[in-house]
RNA sequence: GGUCUCAUAGCUCAACUGGAUAGAGCAGCUGCCUUCUAAGCAGCAGGUUGCUGGUUCGAGUCCAGCUGGGAUCACCA
């Protein structure tokens, strides 16, 4: 039983039944907290029909909800809002409801599938804090998927070629003395970041030392023999030179080896991995057969472009006037890849930052003009950057907050916290290992998720993430709290049944508004998908979290004599805590047992 | 310069897509642990929603203009 169907069927009917017409868009919403009920309606758009004023028109939809609905105890008017008490009764059937539902928090499976890429690292660096929060946001989105019935592909392309890496190879080549992972102690991404470093601080002493030899900024760029040696590589690489090749290999390796140990803390996972070095080539077939049939034209000197005027937007080169492809062309072809890779999926979610909305824009008008009905479906999940206090991360400048570091941070404040708190006294080494794992990665999950994801977000290193307040380790806290009841009562014996569940007559309002908010889970969870933001989910956890507290501290449940309420409120904390760890793991966050 | 985007409490964020007196957390101040976990709960204080107009029963939300951030506009990726 769908409580807020139901209620607005029995809305439409009232009107109908009183001014024999059909109301066309109901406008419900939550009662504010100063008034009492649960639903609000809003009657300024229904005078129209009504011809009266609207108080008047609510009183006259309250009077007819609380004679016929059923589901309606009482109402109260104040201005145009129509406020609906829903009746006990009523809130008891809903959360018998759910509470018979064991699948209830996910929607049956639709056959429908999608792709959702996130990630797509290039390979010369380690992974920092903005990635953090693009691999957080796309495994969220993909779960969240999932929750409503889709069969999702997890993918992304990683960047391992190019002059970047060719760069750290060059610099590893100079300076490296066969330095491995093996040798040095270090993580394979962070050894080849460390030369990235390297190439760029030689780099920039070669310029400067050509400069002063008279050379212009632009030339000494091109002419810095390290640059040259770069340079040098990726041609080799391009002719497939086996020497090269065997390096870019061997120190890509390192890196997807310490890759795999971020992504693992991290919690995220892939079901295909593309790389650059396999689809940098494709796309050009394509984009020749567009010119082919004039969808592209081609200029004097060769190059091929689109015309994108007509959208609003420029001109874009697809091929260069020595036939290469471009960026762009590369990303039409790998599109078409992936759907024969995946023929059943509807589209493809981009998990990629707000500075490539541009690109996106481009890419689908020209998969469109294709004629890729497909192209349709395609989003870019286009996300804000994550400033610090200084403004933003520049590696050059060192303030970039490297992935695993914070993940370390989070976690040993999370397990320090837990010390002081004298709540790991019974648990063993391997037990406070994890659960300052999951609460370490909570905090920091849910405070890069909570945000919406189309908005910049500020990141304060130095004022060290809060485990308190509207936080994930509030919520797991939370749940772990209701475990605690539910062993307890466990083992007194003390087991809900649905016959003590339909016999609940009065509820206290805490009872209530937890009621309200479990039953708004899948609501939420749709609002998400549509807005592709784990936020909603985020803030919906929160919430129920919050609510469930505020009952937790008003209803001491153990001193209910009545054998009613006592089932009742052990069914109903057991349903919220597997609320609250459901919608956690849309969040990709685990709760504990006990903290 | 063109296009896009953002601006809400001291700080970090919400606001169900146009609805009631704009809500949380942090920071500050007051209370509450012999009763299920105080990582909690209750309360106080904090706002001309960047500015100026407009649209209507009603605007943080829509429109125009301004101010101030950011992004983007390569035969780079």
């Amino acid at each position: 039983m769908n409580l807020d169907l139901e209620l607005r069927q029995s809305i439409q009917k009232a009107v109908s039944v009183l001014y024999n017409q059909a109301a066309e868009q109901l406008q419900l919403q939550p009662t504010n907290a100063e008034f009492e009920g649960s639903h609000t309606l809003v009657c300024f758009p229904l005078t129209r029909i009504s011809k009266l004023k609207p108080e008047e028109t609510g009183a006259a939809i309250g009077n007819y909800l609380v004679a016929h609905s059923g589901i309606i105890a009482r109402f109260n008017v104040v201005k145009g809002f129509l406020n609906l008490v829903v009746s006990d009764k009523t809130w008891a059937n809903v959360f018998a409801a759910i509470y018979a539902n064991k699948s209830y928090g996910s929607l049956p499976a639709t056959g429908k599938e999608i792709m959702v890429e996130y990630s797509s690292p290039n390979t010369n660096k380690p992974l920092h804090l903005g990635h953090l929060r693009n691999n957080f946001l796309g495994y969220s989105v993909a779960e969240m998927y999932k929750a409503i019935g889709y069969t999702v592909h997890k993918v992304q392309i990683i960047n391992d070629r190019g002059i970047h890496i060719c760069k750290s190879m060059a610099a590893w080549k100079l300076y490296g003395n066969g330095e491995t992972p093996q040798s040095s102690g270090l993580k394979g991404d962070k050894l080849v970041g460390k030369y990235y470093v390297e190439f760029d601080k030689n780099f920039k002493t070669q310029v400067k030392e050509l400069q002063e030899n008279g050379v212009t900024e632009a030339d000494a760029e091109k002419q810095a023999p390290i640059m040259k040696l770069a340079v040098d590589m990726l041609q080799k690489w391009e002719a497939k030179d086996a020497e090269t090749v065997q390096l870019w290999k061997t120190m890509n390796g390192w890196v997807y080896n310490g890759f795999d140990v971020t992504y693992k803390r991290m919690g995220v996972d892939f079901e295909k991995l593309y790389y650059e070095s396999d689809t940098y080539l494709l796309g050009k077939e394509e984009v020749l057969k567009g010119l082919e049939k004039g969808i592209f034209f081609k200029k004097d000197d060769g190059s091929v472009w689109v015309d994108l005027t007509g959208d609003g937007l420029d001109q874009k080169v697809l091929l260069r006037s020595d036939g290469t492809s471009v960026y762009m062309t590369q990303d039409i072809g790998t599109a078409i890849l992936r759907f024969r890779d995946f023929p059943k999926i509807e589209g493809q979610i981009y998990t990629v930052g707000n500075e490539q909305e541009y690109h996106f824009k481009v890419l689908f008008l020209i998969l469109g003009k294709l004629g890729y009905e497909w192209a349709k479906k395609c989003y870019h999940l286009s996300y804000g950057m994550v400033d610090l206090p200084t403004g933003k991360m520049k590696s050059r400048e060192g303030t970039v907050v490297d992935a695993d570091d914070l993940m370390q941070e989070m976690v040993d404040a999370a397990r320090t916290q837990t010390q002081e708190l004298g709540k790991i006294d019974e648990m063993s080494r391997e037990e406070v290992d994890d659960l300052a794992e999951m609460i370490g990665l909570s905090a920091l999950k849910f405070f890069l998720l909570k945000v919406d994801p189309k908005k910049r977000m500020m990141f304060d290193p130095n004022e060290s993430i809060q485990l308190q307040g509207h936080t994930g380790p509030f919520i797991q806290y939370t749940h772990a709290r209701i475990k605690a009841i539910l062993r307890k009562a466990s083992s007194m014996n003390i087991a809900a049944d649905e016959t003590a569940l339909k016999n609940v007559t009065m509820l206290e309002p805490a009872e209530r508004e937890v009621i309200f908010k479990i039953n708004q889970y899948i609501t939420k969870l749709q609002e998400a998908v549509r807005e592709y933001s784990p936020a909603v989910i985020a803030n919906y956890a929160y919430e129920l979290a919050k609510e469930y507290n505020q009952f937790y501290q008003a209803v001491p449940i153990f001193n209910e004599s009545d054998p009613v309420k006592l089932k009742f409120r052990i069914a109903f904390s057991e349903v919220t805590a597997n609320t609250i760890q459901k919608a956690m793991a849309l969040l990709g966050i685990r709760v504990p047992e006990r903290m």
